[in-house]
DNA sequence: TGGGGAGGCGGACGAGCGTTCGAACGGCAG
DNA sequence: CTGCCGTTCGAACGCTCGTCCGCCTCCCCA
């Protein structure tokens, strides 16, 4: 694993107004996770909590900074005081949004526990912060691949840090001729990250219980002591009706 | 279940270059599925598919009509000959996708075999279809809230009744105090839709091997005995980072 | 008291967007 | 041959977008 604990680095090649990116570093070693930061801060990650909900609700692209500007109530001209480019604003929810959740989950999970136990804190942190930060989340969804560049390659690293970490506590649960490590991994990223897409707050159950559900069924699942015996009848081919193939 | 089996009805008010829309209708009883169809049509569904590929590509708000004249060499204003709108476009795909879906779903599920085999048969055909025509699900997936008025609720209802069939298959298979269905339902339809995030031709199974790994797991676990203890230790509330709960 | 910088704003710019219009082309019916 | 109709196109319209420029207002510190 690559030491990825650089604070600010690489890209922040300029100095955009305040000399550079001021202290929001991902890896700061604050303890207290409520410091009262500038003034400065505060007000940028008030912008990117508004940009987070106008991005998810419009998508990114859809979305103008004008329609920032108004829900936040700062000029158009104004914002660009706080970031450089719309592009660089997609990159700063998305960063923060990663740093956050990984940073959490590394410092929930104890190597010493058991793999079953380790599965179940990452699932409720997982899904805890996706509920309560949906925005956010369908924007790290929806727009995984517009950044590009150093940014995008910046976003991606954390990604792939961060999924990491579930790979490696399902290897440890998975039993020899178990299903596909990564097909159960993805499996169950999905399951979680799907959630955006149906979960309401009046119906459905909190985080916590859905982390459980989820994570006893995945759990059962992946125990199966053989397999559950694939039955005879799949289904033919069947051809694609888009003509071909569609590859 | 309300009867929404209309071929075409309401939305088709006004009467573009061909009279009305012409056949292609999502409910035509042509038993074979590969009709030679008119050359309009031909060219409709080339334009549908290649529309859907840049669509899923750059997002649907950034992939511009020129875009897409430029990949399926017709000039700009010519296809508006073929829709009324950029919209209108994003429609025809969405539909044609889910009607085939729903449709292949119903023909090939047969209710008198046990809910095992018809989840089996489902998943089977939810995941060839999706990597066959990735584009166009990632579409579907993505821009599921783009379209408004009468378009979007054809496309809801269409999206609505075909996680119907899966509900109902879960509903048998769930036994008494197992998981709450719409979690483990809509659980399943994640771990199958999030597919397109992350596998890769060259190094993940085939759909037919993912579906069974998929339906195995899903399987064991959903038949859990009482489930599979939560574990003492989840985690603190742990406020946000986002400064407050963000709902 | 005065100078300077942080913070903010109105207004404009060029580019790209979806859409439309009127004209042209080719084959078939009269 | 003449006229029509399905099909295609070039060129333009009006609009919105991201971004930038110059100017203003405060407040802090010397």
């Amino acid at each position: 694993m690559t030491a990825t604990s650089d604070t600010s680095g690489s890209s922040d090649t300029s100095g955009s107004p305040p000399s550079e990116r001021p202290t929001s570093g991902s890896a700061a070693p604050e303890p207290p996770a409520s410091a009262p930061r500038s003034e400065y801060d505060e007000k940028l990650l008030g912008i990117l909590r508004s940009a987070a909900a106008i991005f998810a609700e419009k998508g990114y692209h859809r979305a103008s900074i004008r329609d920032i500007a108004a829900a936040t109530e700062i000029s158009l001209s104004g914002l660009y005081y706080y970031f450089r480019s719309k592009e660089d604003l997609l990159f700063l929810i998305q960063e923060h949004c990663f740093g956050t959740l990984l940073e959490r989950q590394r410092s929930a999970l104890d190597p010493k526990q058991p793999a079953e136990a380790r599965l179940r804190t990452f699932m409720g942190i997982h899904l805890s912060y996706f509920l309560a930060n949906r925005a956010e989340m369908k924007v790290l969804s929806h727009e995984s691949d517009v950044l590009t560049g150093t940014p995008g390659r910046k976003v991606h690293g954390l990604k792939r840090a961060y999924a990491r970490v579930l790979l490696e506590i399902v290897d440890e649960l998975r039993p020899e001729k178990g299903p596909d490590l990564r097909t159960a991994t993805f499996g169950l990223f999905g399951m979680m990250n799907w959630i955006y897409t149906w979960h309401r707050d009046d119906r459905d159950a909190p985080a916590d219980r859905l982390a459980d559900e989820m994570a006893t069924l995945f759990l059962e699942g992946i125990r199966a002591p053989g397999s559950a015996r694939p039955a005879a009848g799949g289904q033919p081919p069947s051809p694609s009706i888009w003509r071909d193939g569609r590859r």
